[in-house]
DNA sequence: ATGAAAGCGCTAACAC
DNA sequence: GTGTTAGCGCTTTCAT
């Protein structure tokens, strides 16, 4: 068996009382025996089991993280920020993917909070409510990152998607288009059906422009389907002049079928999208965006987490934090 | 505080251990008993405490995962391979960033044997001395994925990043080119300078063409540093006809670099990479390259260590996963 | 400043 | 088939 604090109290002739409060930091501790106790720590090579700690303190310093799927950039750079901070505080992360299927976000919540984490960070496209209902009876704090809670009834970081689709809509009616699609993301995620469509419908009724359910291109959420659609937006009976894309995948997806049919942007169509990752600056023409604060994001709602984890006052805990446009070069 | 054990036991007039045996499958147990206690456990709402359970057994279903950048996709991708495996055999995922830092390597290393994580998976650019020791001690078993270990100590899935760096070239050469250009990230990796820079020069031996130290560009690992090297390959006073980049980022730079000039590819330069991501596909022209099988390189890895976990014998622990080379429009 | 002792919630012999 | 009991390795009162 590897050694444990009782060896190293035997050891050094103490108790494991006093071995435990040197590895604690405890200050009652002289510093002869402190000296004398690290020593043997180090000599027989001790080092503290972290689950027998949890046990008796009820404490693991871990963290729970729940999101849809790591390996889309939009969550990557998530975690990145939610993982930094974690670090910073001393904090693991249990890190699992949920591909937002409402049963697994369920049995993950059940498993984590089993697993005794000390918070909870949760990312979804939606709160179904099984979900919303397990998160209610949360025994630690929870905070949702980049997620939309319609009843606004947790800890949330997020940016105003309405707002900023309403901002990048009216740029693209500033110069002069009419017949502006909107391709977007399934729309039984809420944050396409609650705030982008909603910014973007606002922005052409403050301007007197009709909607057209026609103009609202809903797809799966990914390049190759995006790249498809356009056949179809090619086929509509009366011809956008503008695209507002719910995401840079999409939004490439769209540049390269208007592209691969030897049109041009933003000659024949100007595009504004919402930027998640490199994409927009990688592709030619770059592309004008609605830049998201992604790390950020996560950053923020991790210390929000650390917060309430230690019980400290929290001003506000329904946060919505800057976005800003990025001029590039689809939106002339 | 919150329901235990003890209570089902009581609630249910059975014992603690009865109450174990249902909440882990044990066959022993009167179907009548077995009821009794699952209603309990359900009208009491038990849930079982994992660290408790960890405790007691010496197993915590958890296993560490440490990599440089989760942000990426190289690494998103992996752990997305990962994490599928490890839900499939109920393990969960402490997941962390190491940037590379083999000081950090190590710490998390010694923070993750303190959770008493069931097994490890590694990723790095190489593996330090002090990482190799502290791992050589593992108490529990470690693989690498997608990660050179010089030394053929740990178990490790990867493909042939030398061989196929020596077909991506000699492609090049049988399409007649002879000064054909390195970009690379650092060559302080091993993965870099032990087998891609390798594969190029044996390539080109083979084929009697000259080695040149100024063929070979070293560059930080990122778009905006690759964007910038073609301003210092271009001013190369013998011009190189194309170019063989360590990765779809770095090419993608060296892309834009080339079209921003005015100049063609592959008209002007042919170009091959290894591709890490949806980069290659997304980009005009799209661009040909080494696939790597990352997600299938998770997947293994984790399904290797699941064995090593449960001491099942394992026929091969050193793996080679196929790659191959994907046909697109910057090779003519 | 230090020690003794009682748990933390569970598993795993072992006994019946 | 079920109960008893001794830990797992630590933290945390409570004494001293």
């Amino acid at each position: 068996m590897s050694v444990t604090i009782y060896d190293v109290a035997r050891e050094a002739n103490v108790s494991m009382a006093t071995v435990s409060r040197v590895v604690n930091g405890n200050p009652n501790v002289k510093p002869s025996t402190r000296r004398k106790v690290l020593d043997c720590i180090e000599r027989l090579g001790y080092r503290p089991n972290a689950v027998a700690r949890g046990l008796a303190s009820k404490k693991t310093t871990t963290v729970g993280v729940i999101m849809p799927d790591i390996s889309k950039s939009f969550y990557a750079e998530l975690q990145r920020g939610i993982a930094d901070i974690a670090t910073m505080y001393e904090y693991n992360i249990i890190l699992s993917n949920s591909d937002e299927r409402p049963e697994r976000e369920l049995e993950l919540l059940i498993d984590l909070f089993g697993k005794q984490v000390d918070g909870l960070i949760f990312m979804s496209d939606s709160v179904s409510e099984e979900v919303r209902e397990e998160m209610s009876k949360a025994p630690v704090p929870v905070v949702l990152a980049g997620t939309v809670d319609g009843e606004q009834q947790f800890s949330t970081i997020n940016i105003d998607y309405e707002q900023a689709a309403y901002e990048a809509v009216q740029k693209l009616i500033a110069n002069g288009h009419e017949r502006i699609v909107f391709v977007t993301g399934p729309m039984t995620r809420d944050i396409n059906r609650l705030h982008k469509k909603i910014g973007y419908e606002r922005a052409l009724r403050d301007a007197s422009i009709e909607v057209r359910e026609d103009f609202i291109i809903e797809v799966q959420d990914n390049y190759d389907n995006a790249y498809s659609a356009w056949k179809e937006i090619e086929q509509l009976p009366e011809k956008p002049t503008a695209f507002f894309v719910g995401n840079d995948l999409l939004a490439v997806g769209i540049l390269n079928g208007i592209r691969d049919a030897g049109l041009s942007v933003p000659n024949d169509y100007e595009l504004i999208c919402f930027e998640h990752s490199l994409l927009p600056r990688i592709v030619r023409p770059q592309l004008t965006t609605i830049a998201v604060p992604l790390y950020d994001i996560g950053a923020v709602s991790m210390r929000l987490l650390t917060k309430l984890m230690n019980e400290e006052e929290v001003a506000e805990d329904k946060v919505l934090l800057p976005h800003r446009i990025e001029e590039r070069d689809s939106v002339k």
